[in-house]
DNA sequence: TTGTAGGCGTTATCAT
DNA sequence: ATGATAACGCCTACAA
């Protein structure tokens, strides 16, 4: 087992000394061609590379990006990470990732671990419980340390720092615009409580929506789900309150969920009460993941585009940590939606 | 803007040495009662942590795992590094991941990115390229340096290691009986090419299933698709594939896939052809995923445990890093697969 | 052309 | 009880 060889080694072997090996390795003319090639050769045959951590140290920077999100096992999220991790590679940036679960306590831990050193600045998606509380301290301490956030989907507007969202409203008064062109005269929305701020959004966007058609909302179409109580385990309670929807109103021909796995679940209730999708009654969702597009009938979407808001978040973040200037000049990117339209609506 | 305050500041402002500091903040009882509580309470006034990179150089160690996976956009990679993170924070670890995306030369690059100092060793899952080439070489490497690796799921005999992995060959025999004690008569399987390990361990599973049924394998019921080809966007000639082999063999009254993806995409079809399902034709899959759960109908699935492997192998890891005595003494988990029974079986 | 020394932030050892 | 020094691995300004 041949450890890491250092600087030192080499020195030593080669009987220089550190600088000299240091300068002949990056090339220094003021190193002889002869020892240059000596020092290059000795290192290219024990495979020496420069000890990242000992860089980070003298450099201080860690040329690594910290990641923290609610919840990993999620379509948005992992390709937001792809994204993420696509530009900070080809960038030169490493990704660690932490996850907070949508708890506050976890958020602010992993953010304590990460920011002690190990990494450059953050990327980060608010946890639900955050949200909650808004307790936005520990967003605050880290910036005012000279690290940077980007946030990206989960925002919010206390804090002043770069930031990547889609346009939540308009992507959803598209969406039941597109119920209304479609002619549904009485379209129910499945969203979360208003804490969340995407969900609040897309409510919100609903209603414009059906503004411009000229229909009053209605209370018996606005399911606003306790998500805390859907966990994956869960849903059961899930269905049964879709359940009740429907047959509160049985008058409903159009759904707009909130999110994928609530439009999926719609659809299920909807063909078990015997209707007919899209003939009887139409569904969009928000989030474009595998279920919409694998689920029988397909699920028309509005999609996020997840892996570009990692792009565009990681650029954001990179480009902040490479400029010189310390002008805080911070800016809110929108990525467009889009309705991936299938075969849940006519 | 405060940066973080180091122990040189700290010991400057209090006119202190910086080690008398350091004692200070570990509650030497070296140093006396009086200047510990003054260090103290200014550090934390000032809200000192000691600098994480430092640490890793001074200790060589950095209490970082780097995860390298071939897709992160994947139920149960996703759900493999939710295992993964869970045990590493217990344990005072940091998660560093890369991505393969598949591909030899990106998980070498990564692999070096981390192997210099950045990590203390490695869980990784192998890319498909790299099966197919059958080039280990830059595992061996860092293995020789002194860097332990654990693999998950896609591993291979070539590399001595601590590995956990699931027992395919018994999982996919598992479920093939399963369709055959309900009375299949022509079970088809779908598969990948050889080169993928689990592809190749669950076609035999497959296989010894027939066997002991004493039904005799038939060419036209086993269908290796080329998963090179099929990537998220291609999925059309999956479905042509698909539709010939029910074609070809209209008797088809079982089908086992070696993932969802392709058996939510055999049952659309099969739907499509009029059969109704399960009382014509039975389908399983290998691997538990939110499709599976939400097809209609819902999938018998072989589920994977991904998360328990993430656990298990960041275990195994992190007992390996602070174990004292240097015996390599590998060992290979086997996680217990489970029949996830659903509405796509009798 | 080569080498020395200092520093990045921390801790441990050994003075004082 | 406190402090000076060395070391982790690297880079670089400044000698020699």
């Amino acid at each position: 087992m041949k450890r890491k060889i250092t600087l030192k080694q080499i020195a030593r072997e080669l009987d220089v000394s550190i600088s000299t090996v240091s300068k002949a390795l990056r090339n220094s003319i003021e190193i002889s061609e002869d020892t240059r090639e000596k020092v290059q050769a000795f290192a290219k045959l024990y495979n020496y590379r420069p000890n990242n951590i000992a860089l980070s140290l003298k450099n201080r920077k860690t040329k690594t990006i910290g990641v923290i999100i609610p919840e990993i096992v999620h379509h948005f999220f992992s390709k937001v990470i792809r994204g993420i991790e696509l530009v900070a590679n080809k960038r030169g940036y490493n990704v660690i990732v932490g996850l907070s679960n949508e708890s506050f306590d976890k958020e602010v831990i992993n953010m304590q671990m990460l920011a002690n050193g190990s990494i450059d600045g953050f990327i980060l998606s608010i946890s639900k419980e955050t949200l909650q509380q808004q307790d936005y301290h520990h967003f605050k301490e880290t910036i005012s340390q000279g690290m940077p956030i980007v946030m990206f989907d989960r925002v919010v507007n206390e804090i002043n720092c770069d930031k990547v969202i889609i346009d939540d409203l308009k992507g959803s008064k598209n969406a039941v615009n597109k119920l209304l062109a479609n002619g549904c005269k009485n379209v129910a929305i499945i969203t979360t409580k208003d804490y969340v701020s995407v969900g609040k959004l897309r409510t919100q966007g609903y209603l414009e929506a059906l503004d411009d058609y000229k229909m009053s909302p209605k209370a018996d179409l606005i399911l606003k789900v306790d998500d805390a109580l859907v966990s994956e385990d869960h849903l059961a309670s899930l269905e049964l309150e879709i359940e009740a929807l429907f047959k509160k109103n049985n008058a409903i021909d159009g759904v707009f969920a909130v999110n994928e796995l609530y439009a999926i679940i719609a659809m299920k209730v909807a063909r078990n009460l015997g209707m007919k999708i899209p003939e009887d009654i139409q569904f969009i969702g928000f989030t474009d993941g595998v279920l919409s597009k694998h689920a029988t009938p397909s699920l028309t979407t509005v999609n996020q585009h997840g892996q570009e808001m990692g792009e565009k978040a990681a650029g954001l973040l990179i480009d902040n940590l490479e400029r010189d200037d310390e002008e805080e000049h911070y800016q809110t990117i929108i990525i467009e939606t889009e309705l991936v339209e299938r075969n849940s609506t006519k």
